[in-house]
RNA sequence: GGGGCCGUAGUUCAACUUGGUUAGAGCGCCGGCCUGUCACGCCGGAGGUUGCGGGUUCGAGCCCCGUCGGCCCCGCCA
């Protein structure tokens, strides 16, 4: 116990092998676990780099005194020397299973409480208490290998981006508000009472600007905000790496990504990817996969029936056809012999996204069963049956709704079922590229037309003369990056003449004085010999989620905040001194 | 804003169909035994405002209302 003894780590608690036998060692950690047999006792140390067996022999009665009063997850330091194991001995399920260290000297550095939990893969305690006490939560080893993997994979975009020529430049945090997009995190200037800055939903503006400045190839890995609901891949906080260049279309984009996703998993993961990635139009996939961002590592493609309908017998179908609507379906091999209440489940799911249900068409081997048996004509079944190469025991799903119903239905019933029947074979990366998004989309509760990606998207050059006279089918220039059935990136080449970008403001409804006061600096920017360029941005922590084959961004992310955007650790967000409110010009006004 | 699931010991869960005496178990914690374990083992012990507030009832962990919190989903997320 002496005050004057030097811990200074010799190895870290991964380090030591066979070849240190007879080594004199110092190790520092945490106390994984005891074990005291009553003569001698094993401490299981741990640090980042790994876990150590170190073993108290009965003869220093000092010692084992010391090491008996030893408590979980108290931090240590021990000196002793570096045995090897006999073969009957060695831990096989730990790197430096082969060695021991016979220690000589203790010292509890800090002595730990019971703690809330105990540090163990996979975790024992609720998420809500692992949020609290997250410091603790991330000495498990799982989590410490997910932050390495998210370091790691921080690192090789550094590397790739700066190989390629790319600068990282820092843009600002407090930005101005824009009428476009999410809900803006607001910050109130004190300088300014009245005035408030805004928290970046994305920095697009700026790395627009810096295009215009000549800068032709920036990349940043930076904070974004938005204030909307929270999901299991969604944070009010959250990591992009946001990229563009200049004098590009969509091919050069796709091929230095590409670069940078094989680069990523090479070094990361130790796989090689397959390019180029394979693409898919926007209308390509809404119709076989029901989303715009399909998971291809299953199958159960979606088809449309929309020509077996006329004249089938089946009222609702044929008036959901003539109303413009959609019949589409998939078949799910094995759901034959599926219960009424399994289908009735199908049925409320489907129900969640808009359409009235479900029809499941059960090819079994005495018939055919399924609710609209009785009035479909004669011969349609087997249409069906041969439409989609149906085997005896496979179900036919079908959704008859409005297009927007039929796609969300589907694509999500599909997803669901993949899931819940194990038809995701886990091992595969199934990377895709999504093209041709349309340019506009119709939203009915504001009577307008708003960017499906952003303001600033071009459209593509043939689309343009749509623009009057058709703008929902104007196509743009934008693109998605879809990994496993989540969207990890989406980009677009940009307009850069302030003619087109007015008439896009004109077509969203923005008028000319509120685009020249929200975007006037960017519109101008662009008469002052703006490049052609586009970029892209990626979802840094659902890009490490899916390295990581984890199934929430909260495990990614060292401190994230709850479904209610709050911190249970640090209890953020919290009311203020109403002194700075004044100080900020604010007041409290209860609702 | 809406729907679903959940909240019981430090922690993870249980307490039965349909409310009934003293709310149980594993892990952790405390004490004891044990010289080769590595999820050590064995014996004993402590530990509870059943999230909070109200209601129904002779009686509530259980039923009802409200509220707070967690997770999943819809809306939302250019």
């Amino acid at each position: 116990m002496s005050q004057t003894f030097r811990w200074q780590r010799t190895h870290t608690c991964g380090d030591l092998r066979p070849g240190n036998t007879g080594e004199q060692v110092i190790l520092t950690g945490w106390v994984q676990s005891t074990r005291d047999h009553g003569g001698v006792i094993f401490v299981d140390l741990r640090d980042r780099w790994g876990r150590t067996q170190v073993v108290f022999h009965p003869e220093d009665a000092a010692l084992i005194e010391q090491a008996k009063r030893l408590n979980m997850e108290s931090v240590i330091g021990i000196r002793g020397r570096v045995v090897e194991r006999p073969p009957e001995m060695v831990n096989p399920q730990i790197e430096t299973g082969r060695v021991e260290v016979v220690a000589d000297r203790l010292e509890v550095l800090n002595r730990a409480r019971p703690l809330p939990f105990v540090i163990k893969d996979p975790p024992e305690a609720l998420e809500e208490t692992r949020f609290k006490y997250r410091y603790l939560d991330l000495r498990r080893p799982a989590m410490q290998r997910n932050l390495l993997l998210r370091h790691r994979a921080a690192q090789v975009v550094r590397r790739y981006f700066d190989e390629n020529e790319f600068l990282e430049i820092e843009t600002p945090v407090l930005m101005k508000s824009t009428p476009e997009g999410a809900r803006d995190y607001l910050v109130p200037s004190r300088i300014h009472p009245g005035k408030f800055y805004a928290l970046p939903q994305s920095p697009q503006t700026y790395k627009q600007l810096l295009m215009v400045s000549g800068f032709d190839r920036y990349f940043q890995i930076v904070k974004c905000f938005r204030d909307e609901d929270l999901r299991a891949d969604r944070q009010p906080e959250f990591t992009q790496i946001d990229v563009e260049m200049s004098f590009v279309d969509e091919e050069a984009v796709f091929t230095v990504m590409e670069g940078l996703m094989s680069r990523l998993f090479r070094e990361t993961l130790n796989r090689e990817i397959i390019l180029p990635f394979p693409r898919i139009s926007y209308d390509e996939a809404m119709l076989k996969y029901g989303l715009d961002r399909p998971d291809l590592r299953f199958g159960l493609e979606i088809q449309d029936l929309g020509d077996l309908v006329p004249g089938c017998g089946f009222e609702v179908f044929e008036q959901v056809i003539r109303s413009g609507g959609a019949v589409r379906g998939f078949r799910l091999p094995g759901a034959g012999t599926f219960s009424r209440k399994q289908v009735d489940d199908l049925t409320a799911f489907v129900r969640n996204f808009g359409p009235k249900g479900l029809i499941a068409v059960q090819f079994q081997p005495d018939g055919v069963k399924s609710p609209v048996s009785k009035f479909v004509a004669a011969g349609w079944m087997e249409r069906l049956r041969s439409r989609f190469g149906v085997e005896t025991g496979d179900a036919v799903l079908i959704v008859a709704s409005d297009k927007k119903g039929v796609c969300d239905a589907l694509g999500n019933l599909r997803n669901k079922l993949a899931a819940d029947f194990g038809l995701i074979d886990r091992s595969r990366m199934a990377p895709l590229w999504v093209t041709e998004f349309p340019l506009l989309d119709w939203d009915s509760g504001e009577n307008r037309w708003v960017a499906m990606h952003h303001p600033f998207t071009a459209p593509r050059p043939e689309d343009i003369p749509l623009l009057e006279t058709d703008p929902g089918k104007a196509r743009a220039r934008a693109y998605d990056l879809v990994l496993n059935g989540s969207e990890i990136a989406g980009g677009s080449i940009r307009i850069h003449q302030s003619g087109m970008q007015s008439t896009l403001f004109r077509l969203l409804g923005i008028d000319a004085e509120t685009a020249r006061r929200k975007f006037g600096h960017l519109i101008e920017a662009l008469d002052y010999g703006a490049p052609p360029h586009g970029g892209i941005a990626f979802g840094f922590d659902r890009l490490v989620t899916i390295l990581a084959g984890e199934s929430s961004i909260r495990e990614v992310i060292a401190f994230p905040k709850t479904t209610s955007a709050i911190s249970l650790m640090d209890g953020c967000p919290s009311e203020v001194e109403p002194a700075q409110l004044a100080e900020l010009g604010l007041k409290w006004i209860t609702s």
